[in-house]
DNA sequence: TCAAAACGACTACGCCTGTAATCAATAAGG
DNA sequence: CCTTATTGATTACAGGCGTAGTCGTTTTGA
């Protein structure tokens, strides 16, 4: 397959990642446009970010006449797991019962919050 | 109160903070023989970790003779809070549930698992 | 055809991080 | 006493990150 999928993606790439994600591919015109509404950065910035994540292999682009169409390698759901089990492993020693346990007790959830947990778990049972 | 309390924490900086976690206050050498069992640092890296984590008030020192005991400033269980807090800002419109779904479906939970959690839920309710 | 706009590549620069080494002062051991 | 070990403080330095600016080239609009 592919080169190695996963650098770490930092917070300002992650915003990048986000636009992407939602919709691709896109020049990197396209891309600051839609990042705008979120973050205030300037063209050469988006593009400086987009570079970064091509370069980690996070994204891909493509030359459609001179410009480039970039679109995500990593898809949001693979990453979203791994930053996941990255909290789960340090923090709950890779336990996930620990993490629901805690984030349950300090959100204090309300008790239909919990019924609705309890009714995921059991469709999911099986 | 103290100074505001929380910058964040780097990775590095974290394995220190487990050791003081654990046990506290310890000076800088013996957290740096704790903090051996798992990072192959020297008492030097130990001691710019323990510094830098002073100065973000992580941690505060007292002078003991002419050497320091270090302290967590910052409870173990506030900081996974944040940290579990900003994942779930982060990815998942700040909602607990769709953690929980989401983790649940990647982990492919056992019937076990699932029914542990259901339990610990219940605990909790009312 | 000529100026302006758009584009990718390269450079910049200060802060944070990981990982130390060195220094000056003091304490401890022989 | 004198040497050696400890200890906190200061400095180092490369790589990542946030946030751009500039340059050379190409395209496009007038």
């Amino acid at each position: 397959m592919g080169q190695k999928p996963s650098e770490r993606i930092s917070d300002a790439e992650l915003a990048v990642m986000e636009v992407l994600w939602e919709q691709s591919p896109l020049t990197a015109t396209q891309v600051s446009g839609r990042v705008a509404s979120r973050r205030d950065w300037s063209l050469a910035t988006v593009k400086t970010l987009l570079s970064r994540l091509v370069t980690k292999n996070a994204i891909g682009h493509h030359l459609d006449g001179r410009r480039f169409l970039y679109a995500p390698l990593v898809e949001r759901n693979a990453y979203v797991s791994g930053e996941s089990r990255r909290l789960v492993d340090r923090f709950f020693g890779g336990k996930l019962m620990p993490l629901v346990a805690h984030l349950a007790e300090q959100e204090s959830l309300s008790n239909e919050d919990i019924a609705e947990i309890e009714r995921l778990l059991r469709e999911m049972k099986s």
